[in-house]
DNA sequence: CGGTTTTATAACTAGATGGTTTTGTACCGT
DNA sequence: ACGGTACAAAACCATCTAGTTATAAAACCG
């Protein structure tokens, strides 16, 4: 799982009117306009926002006549849940047993859970 | 689920070095020099690292004579997770069916799959 | 006590980020 | 052809980020 596209992704999400963005995108295509409206922001600023969440691969463009709209592309979201779910244990009820459990394994040192290849 | 909290835990996880050294502390608590063993960097670069990772509350610190322990704080990690799981709908194989689905029930406008409280 | 280990802090730098205003470009409608 | 709408691109600015080196503080070891 290529780290910079997670580094893209995780950057991405870091920004609340980004999320903002992605959450409107959930109801379906929309244009700049549309997705500037709800924010005191410029238009310029939204597409600044946009580029962001385009360079992730999380929002495709389309076109109709001169509007760009915008559609959600949850692949880089599956990957980024899939990092999160190796942590899952860890906040777990069973997570005193398993981290205990897991101290104790921690002298053969076996990558047990999972890991980023670094 | 307030914003700045996803604004931190996203932010930190952006950064291959903080996603490794959480990776690490999935094996247990580690010292700042063992956690910054792995990397060519500075150890006050590490430092910096790790008070990134404690200011989201990814990480905390205990002591034991010099050495200030780092420990997986896992809690902000499921706040992402719930975060993201919002959209799973969008990268499983009912997606195009579903996206109708919310298309055609737009109208009406129920919260149906779950949203950012802005 | 004196030296070593471990960590933190400060000061600095280069580059990224988030916003602005201004301007340009493409397409529509009449 | 002309004016308006939708978006992008450029230039600029302030702040944050990620790293560095150098130094200080705290606790151990002998």
């Amino acid at each position: 799982m290529a780290a910079d596209v997670l580094d893209a992704t995780f950057a991405a999400l870091a920004d609340p009117t980004r999320r903002a963005i992605l959450a409107r995108l959930m109801e379906g295509e929309a244009t700049v306009t549309e997705l500037a409206a709800p924010f005191a922001m410029s238009q310029p600023g939204i597409s600044k926002h946009l580029r962001v969440l385009e360079r992730a691969g999380l929002i495709s463009r389309g076109r109709d006549a001169q509007r760009r709209p915008r559609r959600l592309e949850a692949g880089p979201l599956k990957d980024a849940m899939d990092w999160l779910a190796n942590y899952r244990s860890y906040w777990e009820e069973s997570y005193q047993r398993l981290d205990d459990l897991l101290g104790e394994l921690d002298s053969g040192g076996p990558n047990a859970v999972g890991q980023e290849s670094p």
